[in-house]
DNA sequence: CACTTGACCTGTCCGC
DNA sequence: TGCGGACAGGTCAAGT
């Protein structure tokens, strides 16, 4: 599910709901969801305080008091939500939340606080987990060794995009923008809206595009993740904020799941096709090989 | 080595 | 209505 700005909006909404808050209980039905020893749960996540809540690529860190992090990603339909302890555990849930009573049939992780409140790690695919290791030995994850520059960042220059790209130089540009080791948190939403946005056909490849052509894309890109931070992410299918609602983006997407409808900004027809063994959405005229 | 494809899972939708 | 197959926002391992 979740891309950079679904991610970071689930930070900015964790970081203001559980930072200060200590961990009272600990339950899990699916090893994979969370591959942890009882051992390091118990001395390392039972009783230890939320410090912080940050991210790097599609990844949540949880600080925790004990020196050890929470390492999250919810891969494509894991969902943090947090539940208030004046909710009842089990029974009803607030009224704008779009997800009903928790935990739920795929809930697979629940952490409990001190003061009652919950947060609830749901999962309907299992794709997603929770590791918990010393904050310390976080970075030296394979992922982290190898994930490209956040693209956000002030240092993130189209030149050094135009660099990291080219390592993937006989590939399609759609296929290098979700590379991690590229550039960092783009996925399929934000690829086919970036190309778009660059008038690039997602099966140009890398090796033949131009300076300007590079510009642009990086222009796009930053624009695009932008808008979609401001507006909660978005919310096609699974995905929900910290407090169980739903992003806006998709109301501004000018391809996404748009095929059928005409093009925002020449009027032709949306199509969907495959690139990169992913679903892909063009404008035929504004975007060519 | 660079690149592509299958596997990991559950749920939904679409055609027969 | 049932059933099979394709597909869904991600990333690895294994293949060519």
């Amino acid at each position: 599910m979740p891309e950079l700005p679904e991610v970071e909006t689930v930070r900015a909404g964790l970081s203001r709901l559980i930072v200060g808050k200590q961990i009272a209980a600990v339950d899990f039905d699916w090893p994979k969801s969370f591959p942890n020893t009882k051992a390091d749960v118990d001395t390392f996540l039972i009783s230890a305080k939320i410090m912080a809540v940050t991210r790097r690529a599609k990844v949540l860190l949880v600080e925790l008091s004990s020196e050890y992090s929470l390492v999250i990603h919810l891969k494509m339909t894991g969902q943090l939500v947090f539940r208030g302890k004046n909710i009842e555990f089990g029974a009803g849930h607030p009224s704008d939340s779009l997800i009903g009573p928790l935990p739920d049939k795929s809930t697979r992780v629940t952490l409990q606080f001190t003061d009652g409140s919950t947060l609830f790690f749901n999962d309907q695919r299992k794709f997603g987990w929770i590791r918990l290791l010393p904050t310390v030995e976080v970075l030296n994850l394979a992922f982290f060794q190898k994930v490209g520059p956040e693209p956000l960042a002030s240092d993130f220059t189209w030149q050094l995009m135009k660099d990291r790209l080219l390592r993937r130089k006989n590939t399609n540009i759609k296929a290098a923008l979700l590379d991690q080791s590229v550039v960092a948190g783009v996925g399929n939403i934000y690829a086919d809206e970036s190309l778009w946005g660059a008038r690039i056909h997602p099966a140009t490849m890398v090796r033949d595009l131009s300076d300007s052509k590079f510009k642009e894309l990086h222009k796009s890109i930053q624009a695009i993740l932008r808008l979609s931070i401001e507006k909660g992410g978005s919310s096609s299918h699974t995905y929900v904020n910290a407090e169980g609602k739903k992003g806006s983006y998709m109301n501004f997407a000018s391809v996404f799941r748009r095929e059928g409808e005409p093009c925002p900004r020449c009027g032709m027809t949306i199509i969907k096709t495959r690139v990169a063994g992913r679903g892909t959405h063009i404008c035929p005229s504004c975007q060519r090989v």
